[in-house]
Order: C-alpha cells, then structure tokens, then sequence
DNA sequence: GAAAAGTATCTCGACATCGAGATACCTAGA
DNA sequence: TCTAGGTATCTCGATGTCGAGATACTTTTC
C-alpha cells in the first residue's frame, strides 16, 4: 500500500563503505553518528564529478525538497483513514483554523495554501459537491464570495488533525525539544523572504 | 512573473501585534529576533482553537513543506533560463553525477527523483523526444534499460546546475556556515527513516 | 529444467494543477 | 460622474503525475 510502484531498490551499496563506523575520508565530511542519506550519496557524487563547484548548498535545500516529498506521502496515508485528500485537509484545515463561523475568501485560502486561483475555484468546487464546504456571497463586496465550512467538514477535518499529529510527533520523535525548536528556527529563516 | 495567480495578500493584520519587538505573551514564544512567517500565524491560529492539543509538529513540519513548495517556484525560474523544467533537471541530474558514461537504469532514476515507474517512463519518453537522453538495452537484462545522457543534455544540465547553486547561496544567505551545517545534519535525521 | 515467484519497464485512463485570459465589480482621480 | 486602473473569482485547454495492471524477462525452488 505504501510507496505505490516507486520500486524501492535503496541499498545501492556505495563503494568503500563496509567496515567500521567512522570511516574518516572525505573533507567535509557529512557524517552526524549514524549513516547516509540520499542527499549524502548525491552530494558526494557532485563533488566527484564537479570538484571545481562548492555543492554544500544541496545539503540543505535537497533534503527540505525530498523531506517534503516524503511528508506528502505519509500524510497521505494519515488522511486516507479520515477519507480526506492531503488537498482536501489543506483548504478545510485553513478553514477550521479561522474560528467560527468558519468562513475565508478564496483569496486568504490561496495565501495559505500556496496554490493558484484555477486551483482553488477547483478545489471549492469538488468540496462543495461533497458538502464539505458551501460558497456564500460576500456581503460588502459583491465580486467575492465566503467559502464556509459545513458541520460535517469541521468534524472531519478535526479528526484529521488529530492523526496527523499523531503521526508528526512520531517523525520528530528522533529529535530533542531543543533540536525541534532549533530546526524550526534555522526553517523560519530560510521561509520568511518568500512569506513577506 | 513570478507566483503567477496566488494573488498575494499577505498582510493578514493578526490583531494584538503592533508595538514593541518583544511583546512577551504566548507561552511557547516563536519568536526568534525578526518578525514572523507563515506557519508563526498558523499555529497560533491553532492555539486559539484547539487549546487542548499540542500543535508544536507543525512548527517544523509545515515550515518544511511550505519551504519546499517556494523552492518548487524558484527553481522554475531559475531553469528558465536553460530552457529546462524541473522535472528535467532532476532526471538529468541524476545521469550526470552517476559520471561517465552517464548511464542510469529507470529503476535507479526512480530513487533519485521520487516519483513511480509511469511517471519516469513519461518522462524518460519526453526527453528522448528532445534528444536530451537516448535509451539503450541494458546489456545482461533484456528486461532493463538503460538511460543514456546526450551531449547536449549534458551541457544544458552543467548549466542549469551552476544557476541553481548560485541561486541556493542566495537563498541560504540569511544564514551561518556553522547555522547550515547544523539544519543539514537535522534534516538528515527526520529523513533517515524514509531513505532507509 | 519446468513452474513459481520476483523484477524491470511500460500502458493508459483518471485526476489535479497550472496559467493565461475573461468577467464582474470596486475605487480613486480628474 | 465618468473613467482608468485595480481586485476577486472563474473558465478552460494543456500538462504532468498517479496508480493499477499488463508484459516480458530473470531467478529461485523443487
């Protein structure tokens, strides 16, 4: 059920890596304790093949890129149980988050979902067809609408937090409380010159 | 140009922010020095609806995707100039750092890119069709196939990589080499449990 | 050495997203 | 007030991905 056809053939069992732990080689050396990741394996293959660039830069921005793409994945399957697409928590959570009664402009959630407008009139649309979500006219601004979270997306989407919670606190699970506040910081950094 | 549709209105006002830097007031206090992204407003959002659960995982965890979708834009435009999508990129970078004769199956190629077998092969097709890689029969399994890098896509593929370091300096230039060097070896540990 | 199990790749319909442009409405300035 | 420019949302064709299953070959087992 996991990793659908991705045909998993990790162990691609790099040269020179078979005895003991510190093998105490490379420059830069990448190692924390324990082992390698893709992105080690990457970036060492550039610097085999590009030794005149400094590569370093992978070493952060691969793994936030692979990182996320493993996070959509597992929430997926989080979701699945609650019967609710990673899309579907996206928009319903913005909603929920916004307090009673529930409601945001198509603008707002765009902001907080990082997608564009033909996505979200999409979007609305097929929550609206499940009874997800109801579209009402903006009072005040006769262009907009509010897009409203109906009694049964509420009791769905809080459920759905709940599991993905759940399952956060277990990928950080190999990380300290300091560590977690130091990463989210070092990430905050990096985010807010596109947040603005 | 750039974030085509999303309509940016950012800006979103929260109420009880306005004087001083250090307002001293939550608890768990995100602030770092600056100001805040995104996910600060998200989880206090949170915080104010769902005091009963810890929503501290989403700190790291939506900061990660977040920034994973922004990295998504920006290197768009940053292979722009090569003529290049991402999705090309990632596959032909792939090919190059596996060295001479850069030659790598699809099975390898899924690893590295993360995506399933459909979408390699459909990409494996369309690339051909540009006559950035040839494909080869795999000499030993008449199952396999090997994916070859042409000359071109060799240049093409050396140049869009060194603007898309130039632009990943930039982007980490907020930060410390000390500062870098520790959210790499962070991020290696949430994702050493998926690259197994 | 034949059958069973496993592996590598491809096929193809469903689905979600993008992105450029259309439409309707609002707002500021002359 | 009329107009020019701005904003909010929607339309819709193109595109890329997914995912279940098909096919062909290889390896293991008896």
């Amino acid at each position: 059920m996991e990793t659908p056809h991705t045909h998993d053939l990790n162990a691609v069992a790099t040269p020179a890596e078979n005895g003991a732990a510190a093998p105490a080689g490379s420059l830069p050396g990448p190692d924390p304790q324990g082992c390698r990741d893709e992105v080690d394996r990457l970036v060492e293959a550039w610097r085999h093949e590009r030794p005149d660039l400094d590569v370093a830069p992978l070493e952060v921005l691969s793994r936030v890129s692979r990182l996320a793409r493993h996070l959509d994945r597992a929430r997926r399957t989080a979701f699945a149980e609650h019967d609710l697409e990673p899309w579907e928590f996206d928009v319903l959570s913005a909603l929920r988050r916004a307090g009673a009664p529930y409601q945001l402009t198509p603008s707002k959630l765009l902001t907080q979902t990082l997608v564009t407008s033909g996505t979200m009139t999409n979007r609305i649309d097929r929550l609206a067809a499940k009874d997800l979500v109801k579209r009402l006219p903006d009072p005040g601004d006769r262009r907009g609408v509010l897009v409203q979270l109906s009694d049964t997306g509420r009791e769905r989407v809080d459920g759905a937090f709940e599991g993905l919670l759940a399952q956060e606190r277990d990928l950080l699970d190999g990380l300290s409380a300091d560590e977690r506040k130091a990463l989210a910081g070092l990430l905050r950094t990096l985010v807010l010159p596109f947040d603005n």
